[in-house]
DNA sequence: CGACTTTGACCAGCGC
DNA sequence: GCGCTGGTCAAAGTCG
């Protein structure tokens, strides 16, 4: 399989935010205002209400045009996502039907990761499952036992194993292993005996800004943390599919979507997981984040809409 | 006081 | 059997 075929996130949204004011970004008491509350212009022309809402009224439908085609281009994208994860499933199911390995447990599979791909994304990251067989005890039933695997970037300084992805883990253990200096971290999700799910995290060898975090099973459960924020989105549904977006705001809000994939081929030791990011794909971003944020209407509902999966990742420090 | 983290002990697979 | 290693348990400590 070609696993160079990811989908190209570039937005080509030809619309060019006009007359970007280079106002200081959006902090909160300009969310409720109308931008130009400035007296200048009442002394000049008195350019009669009219315009004004005229304008704010262009502005408006720009926006609400842009916010459809953002939902759009979203909904286009949940439902690649989700026809490609299906593919992908289904490949790794008749290949794991094919090389069913018989023996017992092989524990060295750890440093001989075979055909499973990763998405890394920068601050967030949730990787495609894979199937690897896992039978820890011969009287535990192995009935599904998904393995994934995701390369989280983190700080190179802070040396906590935490890896935000949304839900709750409580953690039970910690080993240092042989082949990795840095300690391994296990995980088990909160829910837990009714949720199964398991993770590793250990950062990574090459590079200790990374932290690898090894799922076991699948979440019976939404998340935690999905409240009734996630309904009054305006046209805005995510659904249950895995974006990640960091919303840091500490004095501006930025916007960061960073999808970068880590790698394509079985050689798994060759490449850093995290190397190519595109800088067209960032200044794209940044584009995106700089016009979203002059549009304080349209922040605002972004942030409604999407607070229900911020608030997995941004209350401890991203 | 409950939930979570820490950490040493314990257990099971594997190679010799 | 013995030692090594990865994974888990559970008592004690910590935190809100
Ligand atoms: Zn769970």
């Amino acid at each position: 399989m070609d696993n160079s075929s990811w989908v190209d996130t570039s937005l080509d949204l030809n619309i060019n935010p006009p007359r970007v004011k280079s106002d200081a970004p959006v902090d909160a008491e300009s969310f409720g205002v109308p931008r130009k509350m400035k007296p200048t212009f009442m002394f000049q022309t008195k350019p009669s209400a009219k315009e004004e809402t005229g304008a704010i009224e262009e502005e408006l439908n720009r926006v609400s045009e842009e916010n459809r085609k953002l939902t759009e281009m979203l909904t286009v994208m949940c439902e690649n996502y989700n026809a490609l994860r299906n593919q992908l499933m289904d490949c790794m199911c008749k290949n794991g039907e094919k090389e069913l390995h018989g023996p017992t447990k092989k524990r060295k599979s750890a440093s001989s990761n075979n055909n499973d791909n990763n998405i890394a994304m920068n601050g967030n990251s949730e990787s495609s499952s894979t199937d690897e067989e896992l039978s820890k005890k011969p009287r535990e039933e192995v009935i599904k036992a998904k393995t994934s695997r995701a390369y989280v970037r983190t700080e190179a300084g802070d040396k906590s194993l935490i890896v935000k992805d949304g839900y709750q883990w409580r953690k039970y253990g910690q080993k240092v292993t042989r082949d990795n200096p840095s300690p391994r971290a296990y995980f088990k999700c909160s829910f837990a005996p009714s949720c199964p799910v398991k993770k590793k995290v250990q950062r990574s060898i090459e590079d200790q800004s990374v932290l690898v975090a090894t799922y076991e099973g699948e979440h019976n459960h939404p998340h935690p943390s999905m409240e009734a924020t996630s309904g009054s989105s305006h046209g805005l549904t995510l659904g249950s599919v895995p974006c990640s977006a960091s919303l840091a705001s500490s004095g501006k809000t930025n916007i960061a979507l960073d999808l970068t994939k880590s790698k394509s081929s079985n050689d798994a030791k060759s490449s850093k997981p995290k190397t190519d990011a595109p800088e067209v794909r960032q200044f794209l971003v940044e584009q995106m984040a700089s016009s979203l944020t002059k549009d304080p209407n349209f922040t605002a509902a972004l942030a409604a809409a999407i607070s229900g999966r911020m608030l997995q990742q941004n209350d401890t420090k991203w």
